[in-house]
DNA sequence: ATGAAAGCGCTAACAG
DNA sequence: CTGTTAGCGCTTTCAT
């Protein structure tokens, strides 16, 4: 490997701020105001500085800025895994949108792992984030809301925002804001849309037990099942992780069986990718004999087979819409529940009858 | 207590270390000592302070803890985009390997435009960062290398490790490390196995001219046809994006005429999935009429119709191994760059005589 | 317009 | 083992 440069015989001791100072000739205190530019310097002043910063190669020390100054500070996003395509859609408007107001974005991963949450907000505690965004819906378990509201209060005393973002608030009153999109009436008109092309028997498959998101969905299924005077059948509600695995495991177990259902609302369209390929193997024709549909509209949706109507989530605009609610809390905001909409592709046919 | 006249229970100023020093009856310095856990103190004094910093709910201050000591510094994440599969998935193995190891990973997106890769080094030279790993392929412009070598002496004066992951070092002697993967080599044994199959005449589609990656690939590629003495064409590569709508867009007009090609060799996966659903809808076969390859193996790739052949990247592997080479610069590698190895599915079949 | 100097919150000698 | 104190690099009064 080519460790070969490193050992330069240059002084490895960062320069600062001092050394520009007597480079240039002037006091510590005139390259401090060149540097921030927000004070009057003198025309020469400026240009010797500038020309000093130049030749040393001079950057200065964020950290003893933000020991004095009120720091812009960071935005601290909090996501299960990057690589979840969902998260990473909302991470990158997150990383757009925070660069534009010149907010540095750091990004950390909790591998679904409770404990690791509170750590995190811990770090960026330390780190004197500017907000905390918490990406993506979780499993609450029955400690969570006090652990959240022991977290919403530690970073309101230290002047951080909190952001609940694809994720409802734990509790109310909470010192933080909230930006979600309409998980429940994406379901509920994914639901309607299924019934209006006559089927009467839905399998609602996957989403982890508890979990908010599975539970919004969920919701919006049997409302709409219940405007529409269908009975609903536990029977056919069948949680499991937001897995392809689960979906294709758990759809070859049920096609084995007796078939009752004649369309099946995958949790989402990992799910839904698995169950595509079940029917494929067991030779189940999509969507003439079953129909799938998913939720979240990933890039890939399009391109399965057949193309999957599925339930389209604005991820720029709730990544966007979470940085603004973070920066600016007094802003008056349209809405912080964003619209979902169903995106109509080949996957649903009338059952047949 | 402290600030008897600002007694204010909502005091948004953050508590300092002398906040838990006068709590807990100790001075500063055994505050610092419990904290930091690395000196000797007595089991009162310990137990005081950790009962003070538990009732203030107090957390170091992160920046002055850099000011004075030899902190861990985060590791910076420089990519094209969170939303590229590929980078997600080296980014997720950066981030655990780092927490792994006790550091932050602040995440970075260029949008692809050099500029903001420098801006972004210069932002990380200000915050400390422990190292730079700048990940994935490069469009290598004129003034590429001379940036580079700017960059890499600035970060290494500043004390900081760049790593190049994915890419190759710009220039030798540089004061990098490099960890990457053999792309060229996935790219000869990819189209040897085309070439075996039968295939004398394969197309290789996408890869921007001058990008690094694409590159290699066709480096790859043209190798492997040298060897199996098959006249190079070069019409049979057409460079372009690596995206599904390139595939899509370049194939479709491609099916239109006559066509000589056999198989196709896709930049990528994503390239591959457009070159998949334009033959869906020409009414080409795959693999009976056209034999299809990609690479990267995205996981999504198992689940194309039919399923794609592709070459592995060990991304797991890559992401582990760029941390380890910035944070233990001495330490022997076994490799600086991994194996690509063939994984064979279903889009690949002897061409019709 | 510029310089001197007092901290920001913490750690690391250096005494005791 | 514990306390005192001198900085880390920078910003920001306060003088000049």
């Amino acid at each position: 490997m080519t460790s070969a440069g490193f050992g330069k015989p240059d002084d490895k001791r960062r320069r600062t701020i001092r050394d520009v100072a007597a480079h240039a000739g002037v006091s510590v205190a005139s390259v401090s105001r060149v540097l921030s530019g927000k004070y009057s310097v003198g025309a020469d002043t400026r240009s010797r500085v500038l020309r000093a910063v130049q030749e040393l190669d001079f950057v200065v020390n964020a950290h003893a800025r933000a020991l004095t100054s009120e720091q812009p500070g960071m935005i601290a996003l909090v996501v299960h895994a990057v690589t979840a395509s969902f998260l990473a859609n909302v991470a990158q408007a997150v990383e757009q949108q925070a660069a534009a107001e010149g907010h540095l974005c750091l990004v950390c991963t909790t591998q679904g792992r409770p404990d690791r949450e509170v750590a995190v907000v811990n770090l960026m505690r330390e780190q004197g984030a500017r907000a905390v965004l918490l990406v993506g819906g979780v499993v609450e378990t029955e400690d969570y809301p006090a652990r959240m509201r022991q977290v919403a209060h530690a970073l309101d005393a230290a002047g951080s925002r909190l952001v609940f973002c694809g994720r409802p608030a734990p509790a109310p009153d909470l010192p933080a804001a909230v930006v979600t999109y309409d998980n429940e009436g994406g379901a509920y008109a994914m639901t309607s849309f299924l019934v209006s092309a006559g089927h009467r028997s839905i399998l609602f498959l996957g989403g982890d037990e508890g979990h908010t998101t599975a539970d919004e969905r969920i919701a919006g299924y049997r409302r709409a099942l219940n405007d529409w005077a269908i009975p609903f059948d536990p029977a056919l509600v069948q949680p499991g992780p937001f897995t392809r695995t689960f979906g294709y495991q758990r759809v070859k177990a049920l096609l084995g069986k007796e078939r009752t259902f004649t369309a099946v609302f995958a949790a989402n369209d990992l799910v839904a990718a698995g169950v595509l390929r079940a029917c494929r193997e067991a030779g189940v024709a999509v969507p003439d004999d079953l129909s799938v549909v998913g939720y979240d509209d990933l890039p890939q949706a399009a391109d399965f087979v057949p193309s999957l109507t599925t339930v389209r989530i604005p991820h720029d605009e709730l990544g966007r819409a979470a940085v603004r609610a973070a920066l600016h809390p007094e802003d008056p905001v349209d809405d912080h529940v964003l619209g979902t909409h169903v995106v109509v592709r080949d996957s649903v046919r009338p059952p047949r009858r």
